[in-house]
DNA sequence: TCAAAAGTGTTAAGTTTACACCCATGA
DNA sequence: TCATGGGTGTAAACTTAACACTTTTGA
């Protein structure tokens, strides 16, 4: 390959993760507990060094996938921190991306394996470096997109009761919605369809299962609003 | 310093401008021609890259400077480009900001200096790399984040009249806006100060010349929202 | 039989949009 | 005197928010 930029310095370049999943109606993050030096037994982000031959994008989704075992998962890149020195080792710039997996696929062994844990995100300890920052930017971000984009169903599974749906998005939002309004609207929302399927396991009732049509979502003509 | 990460590559980082100016009741960016290979006459964003001893916001404000002659100019990140290619030459990855400018400012033989113009936002030329990508991304972000927060005032000098500020938002947004309904939101502002001075260049009757008080907005208890 | 979650409409308040004319001035 | 941009209010349409009771069923 041609040097152009030979008398450049090149830098350390990082991925980390905020991992978000829905687990007992509240939205959680799986952060590491670190096992060694530096900053043994403080809480991170999961990361990784973006390596020569894949771009930072598959540096994400490789850095996920080692934690997860999931692959093909949503997920966005949130921002790029920079600072010198925020990373008291070397200096390491790190491109944060959020991922949004449901919390019933991914695989527990590799999870245990990286000592990582799901944490509620309004009991988030102190984490290393700039890490509260990413998470405090990456929460938002989500928030904001959630609001305008069907992003909510990455982190449910295909088919959901529409308390479910509803306790999901009270969630991200952190207020609550009320519950006719709230069903007003999807109900207008041809691509949430009704299955007929029942789901019996969280009232004596039931409640009837619902999915997301994505194909549907896609010619829509009104934008998605739920809240 | 200590190395930790001896075993981990290195990469070269650039920061790449997406310079907003307004100008004659239009957007307008501020684009490089360039002037030697590769890619000579074609048209890019301003970049550099990120030194070892600066942050890489810190880098976008000196590439800013080294353009424009302007310090304290608002600036956001927008995205990190980091695709494997992305750059012919070598391997670079790239973050992105915008900044936007007050068009009466900045320094002309420097701008002159570098072969750089301002274009229409509707009339950009082709781009060199990914900059198309970057440009498109930065003025829907700008967009986003105009309709939410006062960021229009950084493109205008202190005192402008209320058809002005209506023009720039119409530029923004790419579409018309009603001149009562637009003035009666801004009246509602109280942070957007009529001053005693009247603008007599752009009628014959002369309009009343407004300020951006940012002290007043701070302590504002309703939403920013002119559209 | 009762506790727990599912399901269902209406009204008032607030917000947004559409719309047209007179005013002041310099050329 | 007229062409140019400055300045002003109201009503209809639409959107949002508030609100309470009946149903089903397993324990």
């Amino acid at each position: 390959m041609t040097e152009y930029y030979k008398t450049e310095s090149k830098i350390h370049v990082s991925v980390d993760c905020v991992i978000f999943g829905f687990h007992q109606d509240a939205l959680n993050l799986l952060l590491l507990q670190r096992k060694m030096e530096p900053a043994r037994g403080r809480w991170s982000l999961m990361g990784g060094f973006v390596r020569p031959d894949e771009s930072v994008d598959d540096a994400a989704k490789r850095v996920l996938a080692d934690l997860t075992g999931l692959e093909d998962v949503y997920m966005e890149q949130v921002h790029t921190f920079g600072a010198v020195t925020r990373d008291p080792g070397e200096r390491v710039i790190s491109v944060v991306y959020y991922a949004l997996i449901n919390i019933d696929e991914y695989d527990r062994e590799l999870v245990q394996k990286h000592n990582a844990y799901w944490v509620g995100v309004d009991n988030i300890p102190p984490l290393i470096f700039d890490h509260d920052e990413m998470v405090s930017l990456a929460r938002e971000q989500m928030k904001q997109k959630a609001a305008r984009e069907p992003i909510g169903f990455n982190l449910l599974p295909e088919l959901f009761t529409l308390t479910r749906l509803q306790n999901l998005y009270e969630a991200i939002y952190g207020e609550a919605i009320d519950k006719r309004n709230f069903r007003k609207r999807v109900a207008e929302m041809d691509y949430i369809e009704k299955t007929d399927k029942i789901d019996k396991i969280s009232s004596k009732r039931g409640a009837s299962l619902y999915k997301f049509n994505i194909e549907a979502y896609n010619c829509r003509k009104t934008k998605f609003k739920l809240c």
